[in-house]
DNA sequence: TGGCACTAGTGAGCATTGTCACTCTTGGTA
DNA sequence: TACCAAGAGTGACAATGCTCACTAGTGCCA
């Protein structure tokens, strides 16, 4: 098997190469450690992808859905110290072949991506219970949430997206009731949380 | 090299054992997925301890602080995703033999073990910035951006730290300003960014 | 054509936040 | 003792943020 590994901590990658590089079935071809360079990189000859969600540039789930676009189809395995429904949410969503946790056991690593590439779906039993509640917020209310994040004013809010700040403001209102909290930066902070930016 | 590892994520610990597995001189000889676990494995023959900071039920400075106390005297090389003062501090305070970072490269990570055990201590170059105390917040303002940073009025965070409104909104503007911010959580993020927090 | 749902935007009113000038206390210290 | 500096707190004011009720436009469809 022919794998590709994107994960942003040097280490962790390094790590996981040599644990996988045990298994003489599995051959490590390309390792990514940005949203960037795994753009870049391709196209690469890969069976398998083994991704972690949270790259610095972005999400393993943003490189899924730029590979959908560009019309390739190759299994992708996401790995996350988190269980986030969001994250599921767009796995599912994406029709990827796995969800994996960090606190799994080593020796199951290996296994789990064999079942994949043999075209069964892999999701961590935590994440099993998960996967009912979906992301209550609209895509703008995403957007906005996020800007709000950065510690962006409405007015700044309204310029960057081309809206009022009227309706930024109802927007922010809106989200801030749907994710029960006081204040944009707390619905923020519940939001990423969840999964849900 | 008798190595006992201290990490909570079973992948992790698994990666990264079977990377150290590589080196000739290096045997890992013990493996804790928590702080009750790693003091329940004392005492042990080991000649070095990598831990990971955060764990499920306490930190690795805790057990670092325990060994101490029990006079142990064994060194400790510290993991973590983050380069936070106030674990570097306490590492310094403690007089541990490092602090690593995960994005560090993998091939390196034997050699810092080995000069650890030989005595010197190795501080991950991001953290070398933290060194001096060129921190411009205070230590409230400090605490108050932490509060503001995860959502808090100033009404909460007047209440937590037990001060007046009115204080925490003049820490809060001077915060501001020294951060060359336009509000408190482009303070905070900015502070976070640089490290101050 | 009228009704309906959805989206964008406005305005009023109140709460919170940020700035600034000020007072009061406390603990040195000349 | 008198003075000074630092820390804690207040009050006033403007800017920004949040909620709510509202209008207007658009597309759908019976």
């Amino acid at each position: 098997m022919r794998l590709m590994m994107l994960e942003d901590q040097s280490l962790i990658m390094g790590a996981l190469a040599s644990l996988l590089a045990l298994e003489p079935d599995i051959e490590v071809v390309c390792q990514c450690s940005s949203l960037a360079k795994a753009k870049a990189a391709w196209p690469q000859q890969v069976d398998l992808i083994l991704a972690d969600i949270e790259l610095g540039d972005g999400t393993a789930l943003d490189f899924a859905q730029w590979l959908q676009q560009q019309g390739v189809v190759v299994p992708m395995v996401l790995l996350s110290t988190f269980a986030r429904p969001g994250y599921l949410a767009r796995a599912k969503a994406l029709n990827l072949g796995g969800y994996l946790l960090k606190d799994m056991p080593a020796e199951q690593l290996a296994q789990q991506l064999r079942l994949v590439l043999s075209g069964q779906q892999c999701f961590a039993r935590p994440l099993q219970s998960l996967m009912q509640p979906n992301n209550p917020l609209s895509e703008r209310e995403r957007q906005v949430l996020i800007l709000a994040e950065q510690g962006k004013s409405t007015q700044q809010i309204a310029l960057s997206i081309h809206r009022s700040p009227g309706w930024v403001r109802n927007c922010l209102s809106s989200a801030i009731q749907k994710m029960q909290a006081n204040n944009r930066i707390e619905a923020a902070l519940r939001a990423r949380d969840a999964g849900f930016l």
